[in-house]
Parts: structure tokens; C-alpha cells; sequence
DNA sequence: CTTGGAAAGTCAACAAGGCTGACATAAAAT
DNA sequence: ATTTTATGTCAGCCTTGTTGACTTTCCAAG
């Protein structure tokens, strides 16, 4: 337990690394995905929805029109899976399943004006939070939380990441 | 879209704090949190286990001797939710349960060496990433990322991790 | 000492949301 | 003409969350 990992590099300013401190780290990120998800949680069982639904609607959203292959990429689940959600949200008139004019084979997704209302609400309280964790951290304190983050990431979701950006 | 939340203050330099920025940490959570867990549930997975078990043998490791009402607190599920995963640890010899000596109602929870052993391994590939995360992005870096994650944290969460920093 | 209530455990039933496997259809690609 | 790809669907399973009802144990206050 004394010696294990960061402990081995010696000489140099590394006590960030200590696995006391990475510990805090982990714990950290336990404790703060569940408020980044509270709100949004909160909203969605209003509407009687889930957080696969507010997933689904997020980057539809994102990338307006992308296909039930792309999202199924971003999202690492089985089509199974994101199926039920997609029904779901095309029942309830949230999503449209537009046939794709190029490849039939495909169908784009994209929000209706309901959907885009419910996006907007899930979106807003979701932000709200980060504004105030951001507000209260500062610039610099931003600037080093998506750069951790982004080195947590597999490198395929990292791609994924840095294709979002940019946009469709 | 266009005046929503940020851009209503102006004369700031308050641009990590528009939408466009807020909705990148927002991403970057939902990835980041991927990566974060993906090594323990393969893990898990091998083991016959779920991240409710790996949840419950992290807070159990933490804090020694912890009885199930103050497990509850911190995991913030139902007791019907954790009897089950606690049951099939203490089955398979994971977890110990000793009544108390004091008040004889509560059990103290401990873990056997094979509950620690698991433990280890979970968190060593845990910690593995997140040293990797931290090296690279660095001690600033670093320090911005737990800023901000304090800050996002329900205040009770807030409460609970900086409780648990101290120790019992 | 009796009783109220807290701590813990248990049973039953249910839902969301993962998963696998098998199969169907349409359309593109070869 | 055949194969591959994109999508959808049915059936069934698992984990992990939920509620509600009930019991046992036992501390503590009246």
C-alpha cells in the first residue's frame, strides 16, 4: 500500500500524483457525475423519460439529422437498445425518422419542435449547474477540468469528442 | 438560442462561460465518465459483478467498520437496493458483517482479504487511468479539475466527499 | 417495565435500460 | 445475382434502481 505507483517516481514535484490524490480524484468524479445528472434527472421523470432519452435527444440535438448508426457510435450501446428509446421519442412525437434520400437504407434523425422544447429545458437546467461550477472556479479552473477530462477518455470517444466540436 | 443564459453579462471576460463552452463540459463529462468506469466494469464483469458491487467495496474499503445506514447516505440508494448487492458480497465472503458492540441494531461493515483484494485490483486500474489523465494534463491542470467538480456536487454530496477526505 | 421508534433485514413486485440471439426487409455494393 | 449494410423487431435475460409491507432486534424515554 506504501509504495504503489506514483510513489515509485522519485525527485521530481509530482505529489499530485499520490495515489491519495488520485483517490480524491475518483471520488470526486463519483460525487459530481451525480449532480451533473440530478437536474436533468428530475426533469426526465417529470415527462416520464430516462436518461437514455435525454442521451438520444442531446445529440440529435448535436447533430441534426445524423444517422441510427452514427448515434449508435457515439452512444456504445446496442441497437436493440437505443431502438426502444428511438420508438419511444418517434411515438410520442419528439424525434422524426426522416428515409435518407441518398441511401434509403438510412433514416436521419432529427427533433421536432417538441422535442427541441424538451432538449432546450433538459439543456438549460444542465447548464445552469456547469455555469455555476464554472462561475465559481474560474477561467483557469475550466481550462484544467476539460483538459483532465479529456485525457480520462478512451481514444475512440476522445475522436468523438473532438468531431462534436466542430460540427456536422 | 442566441441570448440564452451567458451572453447576458457583458463587458467580462466571461467567455468560457457561454453556451458553446458550457455545452462542451457537458460532453466532456458524459465521455470523460465513460472512460472513468470502463476499466473497473471489465473487471467487474469477470467477476460476476456490477458497479453497485464495486460502489459498495470502494465506500466499505474508505471507511472501515461503516454501517449500512451511513453507506446508504453516501450512495444515496434505497436499502432494499444495497441489501441485495451487500448479500451476495457477504455470501461470497467479500464483506464481512459484524454486529455492534455498542448498539447491537447496526452492522459494521468490513472487508474480508478477498473483499480487499478485489478492491485493489478495481482501484488500481482506476487510479491508472486517472495517473495517466493527471501526468499528462499536469498539477494545474489538475487542481482546476477538482475545483470545478467540488463545485458541481449537490451540496450534500459536497458535505459527504469532504467528510470522507479527512477520514474516519 | 413497558412502549415507541430507530436500525436492519426480507419478501414481492415492478421498471428502466443494458445485453444476446435470431430473423426480416430494403437497398446498396460487388 | 449475390452479398453486405442499415435498420427494425421479437423474445428473453440481467443488473440495479424503485415502492410497499412486514418482521426482528434493541435502545431509550416515559
Amino acid at each position: 500500500m506504501a509504495e504503489t505507483g506514483s510513489r515509485a517516481v522519485q525527485g521530481e514535484n509530482l505529489l499530485f500524483l499520490t495515489d491519495e490524490q488520485l483517490r480524491k480524484g475518483i471520488e470526486a468524479m463519483f460525487f459530481a457525475y451525480r449532480g451533473f445528472t440530478a437536474d436533468p434527472d428530475r426533469i426526465l421523470l417529470e415527462h416520464g423519460y430516462g436518461r437514455a432519452h435525454h442521451r438520444a435527444v442531446h445529440f440529435i440535438n448535436r447533430a441534426p439529422g445524423t444517422t441510427v448508426n452514427n448515434l449508435l457510435d457515439i452512444l456504445g450501446v446496442t441497437k436493440q437498445s437505443l431502438n426502444r428509446v428511438l420508438r419511444s421519442l418517434i411515438e410520442d412525437g419528439l424525434v422524426e425518422s426522416r428515409v435518407g434520400t441518398r441511401d434509403k437504407r438510412e433514416r436521419h434523425l432529427h427533433l421536432t419542435a417538441a422535442g427541441a422544447a424538451l432538449e432546450r429545458e433538459l439543456s438549460e437546467a444542465q447548464r445552469a449547474r456547469m455555469r455555476a461550477a464554472f462561475r465559481e472556479a474560474g477561467p483557469e479552473a475550466v481550462a484544467g477540468f476539460r483538459r483532465v477530462l479529456e485525457q480520462m477518455m478512451d481514444a475512440d470517444s476522445q475522436a468523438l469528442f473532438n468531431a462534436l466540436k466542430e460540427g456536422p
